[in-house]
This record gives C-alpha cells, structure tokens and sequence, in this order.
RNA sequence: GGUGGGAUAUCCAAGUUGGCCAAAGGAAUCUGACUGUAAAUCAGCCGGGCGCAGCCCUUCGGGGGUUCGAAUCCCUCUCCCACCA
C-alpha cells in the first residue's frame, strides 16, 4: 500500500546515510488488534492471513529499501515466549491516566465507545518492542506517536539510552479525506496493475496530489510550489507516471499513460479487455441484454445491470441503450460493451 | 449483584398505539449532465427475481411463539450502554 512508501522513503534515507533499518513484523500485535482511529474493534486476523500479509508486506518493502542493510524481525518472537507474570510486570508501567491522554482513547471513553483491556496493552506491547531491539530511532505515522513514546519510557525505565520518535505525515486515502488504509478501502496497492495504479492516481483531488508529490516523490515545498503554476491534469499525469513507473518500469507507465489519455480524454475504447464467447453468456441465438451482462459475472446483479441501462450507462460498440429489454442475437463482428467509465469487454 | 436503556440496510439514524414498511432522513458508493476519471453543483439510483407501471422472495441482533398479518406484541439467548452496589 502506498502509505508504507511514506515510511520506506525515510527508511531508505536512513540507509543511504550508513544506518540499519529494522523491520517488525507484527505478527503477534495483530491478533491484538491496534486501536488507531477506529471506533470499533478489530477483527482478529487468522495466523494464515498474517502471514499472507507479512509476505507481500515485505516484498512491497524491498522495492524500496536496501536489504543488506534490513533487518526483518517478527515480534512473536520474543512475545510469545512471555508468561503472564511478564505481562503484568509490564502493565505495571503504565497508567489509565496516562493512556486516557491518547487522544483515540479519550474520545472513545467520553463518547462511551467501549475500549478493550486487550487495546490499553497494545501501546506497551509496541513500546516493548523499542526496549527489546535497542532503538535509537522509531519512525511511524503521526497517529502511532503516543505509542511510540511509550517505547521511550520503557527504555527510561529499564536505565537505556530512549530511542527519537520521528512521525512522518499520514498518507489521504483517494477519497481525500481519511487516511490511506486498506480497512477504508481507500488505497492503492504495489502490486496494482498499471492501469488501476495510473487511474486511481488521476481520480485523486488536486489538494491530494500535491501531498503525494510531497510524501511519495520526496518533492520539496519549492518544487511543489513550481509545479502548482502548470495545469493540475499535466501534473497529475506525470505524478502517475513517476508513481507507475517506480513499480512497474518506465514503460509501463508510459503504455497506461497513452491508453489512459486514449480512452478517458479521446474517448476511445481500449485494444485490450476482457472478451465472453457468445455461447458462454447466452443459452440461445437470441438472449437479453441484461442476461448477457449478467453471465458475465462482472455484475453483482440483474437489478443493477437494468439500472446502468436506465441511466444510460450502458453502450455496443459506443452507442448509448435505453431499452432494458434489449434482446441480442450472436454478435458479427463482436461487440464491444462498455459500462461506465471503466468497464469494457467484448462478446464473440 | 440490582435496575433501566439499546441492537434497523455500507455507515449514521427515524420507525416500536401490529397492516399505508423493502423500511423516512443524512452520508458514502455508483450512474448521468458539466469537466481535467480534480473540485464544486444539479439530477438519478441506492436488497433480489420475473418480458417488470404488476407480482413474488429475502431482510430490521440470533432462535421460538401469538396473529389473517410482526421491525413493531410475548418468551428466550447473545452483545452493548448507563445508573446503583
């Protein structure tokens, strides 16, 4: 997910600077559930799944960072070797008052939202993990900042030297207000394809693209500021462009650039989609439009199908249908079907 | 431990003298218009099936019941909140 770019930008900086960077895995924290930002607590993810997640998050790291000089820990590591006795050593260190200072908490306990137990525990199992590695450093989101002070107690507490917190700035999720998570459904991924990457780039607001420059390309204030005097399309472009092309390579990006400006701004229909044979979406030589739509599978329903039709959503070959009774014979040449802005496939 | 309040669609939230409830209103998503797949604005849609101005099915925390008929009444279970202890 882009968000972590933020943090491995930094990292990275670090590294090009002679320092080691160490990556936890929180594999333990997560069966806890990290309160952040949310109203409700989290669903408890199966040790399957965070193991999915740490694989594809670290493969996401490397593409970013220098692995000579990373080091990957996973913190069940020394967590699950703790007793319970351990637990309340270090629940001791802390107080109701002092978690209540988080501003997540006290929100939630004013509104009575209920917090778990387990979730006060969550910023001393993160702080834990400062005392065990040596920290000098911890680097996070501007909403992990309590937790990460809590790192610098335990180190206190224990007579070591306490790590520096450097929060970076949180990353606005494409709907321009709420940070990127992937809970809000909000993101880009790595591993999106050009296409996607490239177009959910340009579906972000022109405020947000100037914060990507900031926190994903590393643009100064002044550049920034250079940029804003060109028209916002071209930059956002090119802010998709260097974006794809970090992940994909230069021609990629270049190839969902040109198709981009292909079907979006000339209105063309793309060369390549997903294409249907026409005995596999319809049962005779003669079928309705919505049950072909419908066999495709790309729909979540009849209801919905008729509804693009109504609202003129839907086009063959670029013209618009009206008529949601529309029947079809087996198409010569193929069709082509587009739905939305987005949406194409043909049918042979 | 006692008493009271609550659980409604993706989220917030009406509805609880039983039918007019597939369920008001807001937000989000989605679609159309305008655009630059930006923002703002306007309009529409917003459970599913049927050749569909109609009919049918599923939904109001779970299960059971009363009734011609239940989001609404009764029983029970689960979870949440508040006050008292």
């Amino acid at each position: 997910m882009y968000w972590h770019l933020v943090v491995f930008n930094k990292l990275r900086q670090f590294q090009d600077l002679g320092h080691q960077a160490i990556l936890i895995i929180g594999d333990f924290t997560t069966t806890i559930g990290d309160p952040s930002g949310r109203s409700s607590t989290r669903p408890v993810l199966t040790e399957a799944e965070i193991r999915q997640n740490a694989e594809t998050y670290l493969e996401q790291a490397f593409r970013i960072l220098d692995k000579d000089k990373t080091r990957v820990v996973y913190n069940s590591e020394w967590f699950s070797k703790m007793s319970f006795s351990d637990c309340l050593g270090l629940a001791r260190k802390m107080t109701v008052a002092r978690m209540l200072e988080r501003d997540d908490f006290s929100k939630r306990h004013r509104e009575n939202v209920p917090i778990s137990i387990i979730e006060f525990l969550y910023p001393l199992v993160q702080g834990y993990d400062s005392l065990i590695l040596d920290a000098d450093v911890e680097l996070g989101g501007t909403d992990q900042l309590f937790n990460n002070l809590v790192g610098r107690s335990l180190q206190k507490d224990a007579g070591k030297s306490q790590q520096i917190v450097m929060t970076l700035p949180l990353l606005v999720g494409l709907d321009g207000v709420k940070k990127m998570s992937k809970s809000q459904d909000n993101y880009i991924a790595f591993n999106d394809s050009p296409k996607d990457m490239f177009g959910k780039i340009m579906s972000i607001s022109d405020t947000t693209m100037w914060d990507y420059y900031r926190l994903l390309l590393l643009y100064s204030a002044e550049e920034v500021k250079e940029l804003e005097s060109a028209h916002p399309m071209e930059c956002k472009k090119a802010l998709a462009s260097k974006l794809v092309g970090r992940f994909h390579g230069p021609e990629a990006a270049d190839a969902a650039r040109a198709e981009f400006e292909l079907v979006f701004s000339k209105n063309r229909i793309p060369d390549e989609m997903p294409e249907f044979l026409w005995s596999a979406v319809a049962t005779g030589s003669e079928e309705s439009l919505v049950n072909v739509m419908a066999a495709t599978g790309l729909f979540a329903s009849k209801k919905e199908i008729g509804r693009f039709i109504q609202q003129g959503a839907v086009k063959l070959d670029g013209n618009a249908v009206s008529d949601t009774m529309l029947r079809l014979s087996c198409p010569e040449p193929p069709v082509v079907v587009q739905v939305g802005k987005r949406v194409f496939f043909r049918i042979r």
